[in-house]
DNA sequence: CGCTCATTTCACAAAGTTGTGAAGTTAAGG
DNA sequence: CCTTAACTTCACAACTTTGTGAAATGAGCG
């Protein structure tokens, strides 16, 4: 309500509104560790119509040089955040968003998990089990093993809302 | 099973094993974004009889000035893994490892979740319901609204778990 | 009370990271 | 094939970050 918020939204006015936003959920991503011109990219695809855009408009949007582009996307195609489409009969790049599967890429942090939980059982077996200091690890190891197992059932609940939430909302 | 693994640990043959441990353990911490000493300090502590060191300890086993402890401290107690006391009657203080909360600390990127999921609301909103992009970005909000509660769960259960382990192994 | 030892603060040097320009590579289109 | 446009690689310069030594602070103990 408050105002007419945005019906009329994305049309030419706001294309600072749009970048600051890009540039404001960049910020965060990269406090959160993440390269700094790969969270850039990422954020501007995801506020892009068609969550894909062109290197040349990437440089554009994002002021930066064609080499900071290609060295984002190396990295984001890497750890499966986007992929590279060839629009038949151009010479031009599109990177796309992999919507349905970045949710994946985030929580599968599971690799972390695993070599985490495997350092600490050797850990603890090195400390020795009888250990006040052993049995610290070991319980620390436990906690990662049990959250791998737990970060599957959250994709499998987060599928099953979405779900819901897709059919509710198309009412 | 696999030989005597460790019955006899911890005895002083393996300072350098244990020592091995921490660094790799700290290894993988600050690859995942944590400051490296930090890192290294809180793995010590984890590693350590009692959970709690001194400074001077630290500073032998890691090779670090105390200016680096220092620093190191400020920042973990800052975020709340460890706590800092006092052996009466000596002017030594020793860190000790907030063993039972550092899983919270852990989870409690939940204040992370709040900030990203509100930015993406107002992003939402800048974009517009009706563009594929605002749409897009909204059910990005929702997921980590959805994370939040999930997180919530995930400790109790934990709670719930680990005291079922507990009393098990005390058999 | 003042001395002494432990910890902290601060400025700086060393090391690491990051984005750029320019040269290099690949592939479409004439 | 040769030209040209798009992307990538590479060496480097600017900028950050990080740990140190030295000086300052503060807390026990005589």
């Amino acid at each position: 309500m408050t105002g007419m918020t945005t019906t009329e939204a994305n049309k030419d006015g706001n294309e600072e509104g749009v970048s600051r936003f890009v540039e404001r959920f960049a910020a965060e991503l990269t406090g959160a560790g993440m390269q700094r011109m790969a969270a850039r990219v990422f954020a501007a695809l995801l506020a892009s119509e068609g969550a894909s855009m062109t290197s040349a408009e990437l440089s554009e949007q994002l002021r930066i040089s064609p080499a900071a582009v290609s060295g984002a996307i190396r990295y984001l195609s890497q750890v499966g955040m986007i992929s590279r489409e060839r629009d038949p009969g151009t010479r031009r790049e599109r990177y796309v968003l992999h919507n349905e599967l970045w949710y994946e890429t985030f929580t599968r942090r599971d690799q972390i998990l695993v070599r985490w939980e495997k350092i600490l059982r050797e850990g603890s077996e090195l400390l020795g089990p009888k250990t006040e200091a052993g049995a610290r690890t070991a319980e620390t190891a436990e906690f990662f093993a049990f959250l791998q197992r737990e970060m599957l059932g959250i994709m499998d609940r987060w599928a099953v809302y979405k779900e819901a939430r897709g059919a509710e909302s198309s009412f």
